[in-house]
DNA sequence: TATTGTTATACTCTATAACTATA
DNA sequence: TATAGTTATAGAGTATAACAATA
């Protein structure tokens, strides 16, 4: 460890809202992949595991819609998962499939859900619960905008 | 396009600032690369181009603790910047190079900020503009407690 | 015709390890 | 010993195109 702290770098992206929420959320969700390596689930996996939690009976398509996911990307996470028990597959009109978790997936659902709670904590403690609630407020009001700009 | 929209599936992370933050950031992502397709640049490309022109001098050690990348990652980037002719290298100290923005470098530069401050006009107008520093202001004071969990 | 699931492929970004040269 | 730059390599995530089967 080197005693002397080097002169700060200039940013000048500073300012921008797509700067900042790209560093914060880069190193949350780094943080997140780390408390979630015990379980074997990246953040994405975890994210798939908990919507077909909360979605019993939807396709695959669909999961991949709401989290703004290519069919092609999200069949290799659906297969893993059903590879490693976490869910099944059951036929819904003969060329899709109904997604269900299986008790081990409910299972792990729950543990990850408390993982990401905790993790959460964490991270997020330097903000006060009114600052909390006033960032997911503002980010949530985002969501439509920027889906209709995209 | 079906005129019938399907039932919105439930968002088990809604709540979650993580998970907020990623998608806000990954669709304000895309949204900036394809603004900056014509100038044949990637956001991270982008991004350490004007960190450089703001910081003449630096090393490429220094431009990626600074954008917390890792050394051998910011490597094949400043050699792409330097092939095309937007940064030279000047010898520092025999083992680190000082990086400078080219003329060509200093207007490519410009003009992606420009894109940039467009690109963010349009994305963040369903925000006013106190709601813009508001939450400008909220990521800037997560910055530090996220860097010191990670 | 449109949708579902799948495969192949390529690209970006990231992470780690190892190496040389220099401080 | 620590640091700078580089190379190799692997992994995650994403994008597009194409295909067969089904609606």
């Amino acid at each position: 460890m080197s005693e002397i702290r080097e002169r700060a770098l200039l940013e000048p992206l500073e300012k921008f809202l797509g700067y900042q929420l790209r560093r914060v959320s880069a190193a949350c969700m780094a943080h997140l992949a780390n408390a979630l390596t015990a379980q074997n689930l990246s953040p994405t996996l975890g994210t798939v595991l908990l919507m077909i939690k909360a979605n019993p009976g939807a396709t695959q398509a669909r999961i991949g819609r709401s989290l703004a996911m290519q069919r092609a990307n999200i069949a290799p996470l659906i297969a893993r998962l059903e590879h490693d028990g976490l869910i099944v597959r059951k036929v819904c009109d003969g060329r899709s499939f109904g997604l269900a978790c299986t008790p081990k997936g409910e299972a792990l659902g729950k543990r990850v859900r408390q993982i990401i709670t905790d993790h959460e904590a964490e991270l997020f403690r330097a903000l006060t619960e009114d600052e909390q609630k006033q960032l997911l407020d503002l980010l949530i009001k985002m969501r439509g905008s920027v889906a209709a700009a995209s």
